[in-house]
DNA sequence: CAGAATCCGGACTGTCGGTCCGTTTCGATG
DNA sequence: CATCGAAACGGACCGACAGTCCGGATTCTG
């Protein structure tokens, strides 16, 4: 990739992040990041292909550390732990992630409304979970669980206007608490 | 409200129908439902208000028996059967709905994907699984369930694209039992 | 059947995601 | 440093679509 391409890429993802906590969600059309970035709108389709790709990338990018701590060992997050200790630890990291970047998260929810089982970030934290809950043997009493509904189930507490919503009445502990509240439940 | 206006948004709503059952839930366009049903785009956007009016007014229309069952007594759905069992059997009752009406629950979620908490059929549904959830006083154990949470995290197993995404993969009847076992861990 | 209230229709507007292509910039090479 | 092809740029352009507006048609009332 040229030099101009990596300056611009990053300047598309800066200004993106801006009018992301400027302004909310919303009415954030590509025109107007791409005139924030100080590029051209061709640049952005190219470099994203769509503002789906574009909302995919910034999520992914927030999301790297995280797909990091699940990987390595020597906190409740990564391998070795028990897997319901886990499971609340990853929980609760998503639900701080959630929380610092609303605006975000509901922008990405938006552009991937079609196919958001296709989202590469979203697959990633899928697959851990419905393992964790599969390796946790849950539902062996009455219900049998199916992990990977559960996971679903579970990873739908982080919807943006679910969490809007949980936060505004109660802060942001609720919706910690809430999700945690709700995966002891099923690991019960 | 005068006898052309009864006969044109009947019209419109059952075009909307045909066309959700035709094609799938996307690239119905209102100009296209307008045309469908023989009618301006005019009359559609005075009877309705917006897409999203349109998609609440046909989704309350399908659920209206469900409504029903809720509040009279006599089958497990209704008041007088202990609370758990009367939750299994209205997610059963949904998820029927849910797959009968799969087109349409998706319309209806792209276009309240603002304030989807606002749908006053969402609400209904909310209410009802919250009040069972918390008379049912789930979670009395550990981890003590927010009954409005877990409502939110049930319903949203009936998001259309998760529904069509287990039944793809299990047919018709996962969808119920996935759902049943999650009710059934956090009633537990 | 006449007058008024109500409703109709479709042309019109503004916005937005995505495309296209003539022009500019980069950087490898000699 | 001059040259040249590949890579990237930018913004005019397009098609689609939600929502508005108002002159004209329809329906009810008495």
């Amino acid at each position: 990739m040229r030099s101009d391409a990596t300056r611009n890429r990053e300047a598309i993802l800066r200004a993106t992040e801006d009018l992301l906590a400027t302004h909310g969600a919303e009415h954030i059309s590509l025109d107007r990041v791409a005139a924030a970035a100080g590029v051209g709108k061709g640049t952005l389709f190219r470099r994203f292909g769509s503002r789906t790709g574009l909302f995919q990338e910034l999520l992914a990018e927030r999301a790297a550390a995280l797909a990091l701590a699940i990987e390595s060992p020597g906190s409740p997050l990564g391998p070795g732990s028990p897997p319901k200790e886990r499971l609340l630890a990853f929980l609760d990291e998503l639900a701080e992630l959630a929380q610092r970047n609303l605006a975000l998260f509901a922008a990405h929810e938006r552009a991937c409304a079609d196919d958001k089982y296709r989202d590469p970030t979203y697959l990633r934290w899928h697959a851990h979970v419905t393992a964790l809950i599969a390796e946790a043997g849950a539902g062996g009493g009455e219900g049998r669980l199916d992990a990977e509904f559960a996971a679903h189930a579970l990873l739908g507490s982080f919807d943006a206007d679910l969490a809007r919503h949980v936060m505004a009445d109660g802060g942001p502990a609720r919706l910690k608490s809430s999700v945690r509240g709700l995966a002891a439940a099923l690991l019960a």
